[in-house]
DNA sequence: CTTGGAATGTCAACAAGGCTGACGTATTAT
DNA sequence: ATAATACGTCAGCCTTGTTGACATTCCAAG
C-alpha cells in the first residue's frame, strides 16, 4: 500500500521499469566478461584469440560443417573467418575435406589436436558456468535461458534452437 | 526409473550437464550479439564504436566519475580509454572538470549532445530487453539477473553491486 | 555444351579498439 | 625535497572486423 504497485499487474510489471532494465543490461555487460574471461587467457598463451575459439567450438559442434555454414551461424564475413581458419588448418587443428556430393564445398573437421585444444577452452569455460549455475539454482538457470533466448535476434534464435534441438555430438 | 536420475538430487543435477552447460554457453553467445545489435546500428551511422557506447554508458550513471573509475569499470588501458574520450571531448558530448579537492583528477560529465546520445542508445537497448523480458516474465528475469551475477569476476561484480546498490542517478 | 550463378579462396587495404612501453606534467602525499 | 598518483600522449603492434576485386571450381539450366 505503501508502496507504488499498482493492485493489478503493479508487481508483475515491476520488472519492467527502465530502472530494472538498465540493471540488466549491465548485468549482461559485466557477465560476458566474465563468460570470456577463462577461455581469454589460454587462448592467450597459445596465440589465438576469441575468433578461434568460436570457429572452434562451432566445428566440435557440427562436424563437417560447411564454410558457409559457419559463416552464418558467426555472423562475419568469409575473409574474416578464412583468415582465422587458415591459421587453425596450419597448425593442424581442422581438417578440411572436399565435399562427396558438391565438391565446391569445404566440409570442417576438428583433429585430434584441435578437439584437444576445443576441450581445453570449452572445460574452462564450462567450470565458470558450472559454478554461476549451482549458485543461482535450477528455477534460475531456466530463466536465464528463457531471457536468453528471448535476446536473440530471429536469425541467431534459429540457428541456436537448431543446435540446441540436435543434442550432443 | 528407465532415465539415469539418482533418487535424491538427480533432478537437481540435471542442469549442471555438460550438455546443459553447452547449451548456457551457446545462448550466451547468440544473446549478446542480439544485445549489442541495436546500439551498434546507431552507432555506425554517427561513427562511434562500441566503445564510445560504454564511455557514454557509464558517464551517464556515475556523472562526475574521474577517469581512474571509469578505468576500472571498463578494464581496458588508460591509452585505449582516452582515444576514445578524446574524440568525445572534441565533438562535444563529454564535459571534463578539474577536480576540486584533488586537481590531479579529471571528472567526466555528459553534455546535453552527450546525453542525448546516451538516450537514444539506451531506448533501444532496452527496447530489446523489455521485449525480451516481457516474452520470459518476471521469475525468469530474476533468474538471468542472479545467473549473470554468479557469472561475473569478483572485481566486477564489486563494480556490479555498487551500480545497482545506488539506484538510479 | 555453354553459360550463369553459387561456393570458395585469396589479395589488398583499411579501421576500430585492444595492448605495451616510454615519457611528460601537474599535483598531492610523505 | 622526494616519491607517488592521476592523467595525457606518442609510437608501435596485434586481432578481428570490414570492402572490393578477382580467380577457380563446379552445378544446373538452357
Amino acid at each position: 500500500m505503501a508502496e507504488a504497485v499498482s493492485p493489478q499487474g503493479g508487481q508483475d510489471l515491476l520488472f519492467l521499469t527502465d530502472e530494472q532494465l538498465r540493471k540488466g543490461i549491465e548485468a549482461m555487460f559485466f557477465a560476458y566478461r566474465g563468460f570470456t574471461a577463462d577461455p581469454d587467457r589460454i587462448l592467450a598463451q597459445k596465440d589465438y584469440g576469441r575468433a578461434h575459439h568460436r570457429a572452434v567450438h562451432f566445428i566440435h559442434r557440427s562436424p563437417g560443417t560447411t564454410v558457409n555454414n559457419l559463416l552464418a551461424i558467426l555472423g562475419v564475413t568469409k575473409q574474416s573467418l578464412n583468415r582465422v581458419l587458415r591459421t587453425l588448418i596450419s597448425d593442424g587443428l581442422v581438417e578440411v575435406r572436399v565435399g562427396r556430393e558438391d565438391k565446391r564445398e569445404r566440409h570442417l573437421f576438428l583433429t585430434q589436436a584441435g578437439a584437444a585444444l576445443e576441450r581445453e577452452l570449452s572445460d574452462a569455460q564450462r567450470d565458470r558456468m558450472r559454478t554461476a549455475y549451482r549458485a543461482a539454482g535450477p528455477v534460475a538457470v531456466a530463466g536465464f535461458r528463457q531471457v536468453l533466448e528471448a535476446m536473440m535476434d530471429e536469425d541467431m534464435r534459429r540457428h541456436f534452437q537448431a543446435l540446441r534441438d540436435r543434442g550432443p555430438q
